[in-house]
DNA sequence: ACCCGTGTTCGCTG
DNA sequence: TCAGCGAACACGGG
């Protein structure tokens, strides 16, 4: 469910499990090759006897800086649609779906899942991850510090789209998805087909503190190992089976929580679908 | 069987 | 020139 809460929580996850550690042996799937394109390089085999330095987060990107016997090298992983990190202890049954996984020195294996390898993962010479052009266009991250509502409004600027389609610009801010796009609005209460040049300043700064609002939400939701009775690690949701914890998302035909009074509908924008409240969102 | 999907990129069109 | 849109990628779940 890789939005940027839930590829924080893998950020989190994977700080934890290397932390000190080393690269002692590389597993590949068959098709993991796929994991790489367009790229030309289809090994990892750089990684192996490689130190973990650090991880980084911008937008849905995972940037993580290892040290090789050569010098610093990077590993880049977008998760795409399915993609998660997971760690399995030494003896442990890999889990289903595994497409690559990295032996650390402790034993434990943490594996990259992806059922529909929509994911990516690239190395990167150097760890130089501000060369390369998917990450230098990434917009802020409205994690990282909070979000600058007149830069913001001046990259809404005079597009046409709707504001719910160009939240979904990676270029605007780094790491909105289709779930966290639905419900900053509604948080927001605007109307996610308005165009995005009609929204103003009062607007942007409301919608700004939705964004911020909802992604402080499902990073709770998620990251809250309380939350998650019977596991001390970080959990992604569809593992296990939490009920829709979203105020629009998903929710068509129910009452609106906000207004009590309108229902959520589902439209779909550039293909994708939006949920809102038609009576409170305006 | 059919439809839907948390993301991104490519190619066509107006 | 470019914003906007549908298709494609691939597979599991309802």
């Amino acid at each position: 469910m890789p939005e940027l809460p839930e590829v924080e929580v893998a950020a989190r996850n994977l700080r934890r499990w290397t932390r000190g550690r080393r690269i002692v042996a590389i597993e590949t799937e068959r098709r993991a090759g796929r994991l790489f394109r367009p790229a030309s390089s289809t090994s990892l085999a750089p990684l192996l006897g490689a130190r973990f330095r650090g991880i980084q987060r911008i937008g849905k990107h995972l940037l993580v800086t290892l040290r090789a016997r050569s010098g610093p090298i990077g590993l880049w992983s977008h998760l795409g649609m399915t993609g998660k990190w997971l760690r399995r202890a030494g003896g442990e049954p890999p889990p289903a779906g595994s497409r690559v996984a990295l032996q650390l020195d402790d034993g434990a294996r943490l594996h990259y899942v992806d059922s529909r390898i929509f994911g990516r993962l690239r190395l990167v010479d150097g760890a130089r991850f501000d060369e390369l052009p998917e990450i230098a266009a990434l917009g802020p991250d409205p994690l990282a510090r909070g979000i600058d509502v007149p830069r913001l409004r001046a990259a809404l600027g005079r597009r046409r789209q709707a504001i719910k389609v160009a939240l979904l610009d990676q270029t605007l801010l780094a790491g909105i998805g289709n779930i966290q796009a639905s419900e900053s609005l509604h948080r927001a209460a605007i109307d996610p087909r308005r165009p995005a040049r009609t929204l103003a300043p009062a607007d942007v700064r409301k919608m700004a503190a939705g964004i911020e609002k909802s992604i402080a939400f499902t990073l709770g939701t998620f990251a809250s190992a309380g939350a998650y009775p019977g596991s001390a690690d970080i959990g992604y949701v569809e593992e296990r089976k939490v009920q829709n914890p979203f105020l629009v998302y998903g929710k068509a035909g129910t009452r609106c929580r906000r207004c009590k009074g309108g229902t959520i509908l589902r439209i779909v924008q550039a293909g994708r679908a939006t949920f809102f409240c038609p009576r409170c969102q305006r």
